[in-house]
DNA sequence: CTCACTGTTAGCCATCGGGTTAACAATACC
DNA sequence: GGTATTGTTAACCCGATGGCTAACAGTGAG
């Protein structure tokens, strides 16, 4: 079961441009602070905190090596499966919601064509 | 292109318990306010904003009845159509991602197995 | 040792999120 | 008309977000 608070966190964390642009440039490996985030125009601190967000969401991982850290995605994301799975049931109830409308408008044109040969 | 603030007020949206509880009973079809949101343990000062920000992100539909709002999931989310892309789109990459090391980790298995054969 | 580089912490400020109570608007009902 | 019901708006509180500059800590390199 999702936990409540874990989903807040994710959703949350993928709320802001810049975590969702430092997210997708950890897609393609392990990168330093300064590779992950140099051009988003913002200061150094901004950048820090929103690192500790995605690293207290469990979106990223950081490993110190020497002065630079090396930042990369976790090997499993429970927050961001947890995420996916729940919008994927919403979608899921969401198009079965439709397949209910689709049905009656089916029905219904099946009833208009019975009255109109 | 999804648009990032699109993005941005899609994913907040979700961050929040009682907000996804009002998404989820809203994928069983059309509920006014009080029957959408009756047991949250708020007030109603408080569902009134819930619902703002969900409209405000393209996530609910309201049409006023009388005296009772009537709430729904619009037929097109494209907020939750781009935001369930992205994560699609991100899993994608880290999934790519993930099959490269299991390449890596073949590769150097293979080349153990030669060395040692 | 000194200097440059990488990144965080400290302190400040403005805004927003989420909650409350009190008051209001609009509709339904008797 | 008077009253209950549904829901929003107004005003306020407090903590979190998001940004800045300045200062600091640690490491690499001359």
């Amino acid at each position: 079961m999702a936990n409540s608070e874990t989903l807040d966190r994710t959703f949350a964390a993928c709320s802001h441009p810049i975590r969702r642009g430092i997210l997708e440039r950890l897609a393609a490996g392990t990168l330093s602070v300064g590779q992950a985030t140099g051009d988003f125009g913002v200061s150094k601190p901004a950048i820090s905190r929103h690192l500790r967000i995605l690293e207290e969401a469990g979106a990223i991982v950081r490993v110190v090596d020497g002065r630079t850290h090396l930042l990369s995605l976790p090997d499993r994301d429970p927050g961001l499966d947890d995420a996916y799975g729940w919008m994927t049931r919403q979608r899921a109830m969401w198009e079965r919601k439709l397949d209910v409308i689709e049905d009656v408008l089916t029905e219904q044109r099946a009833a208009a064509r019975k009255e109109q040969p």
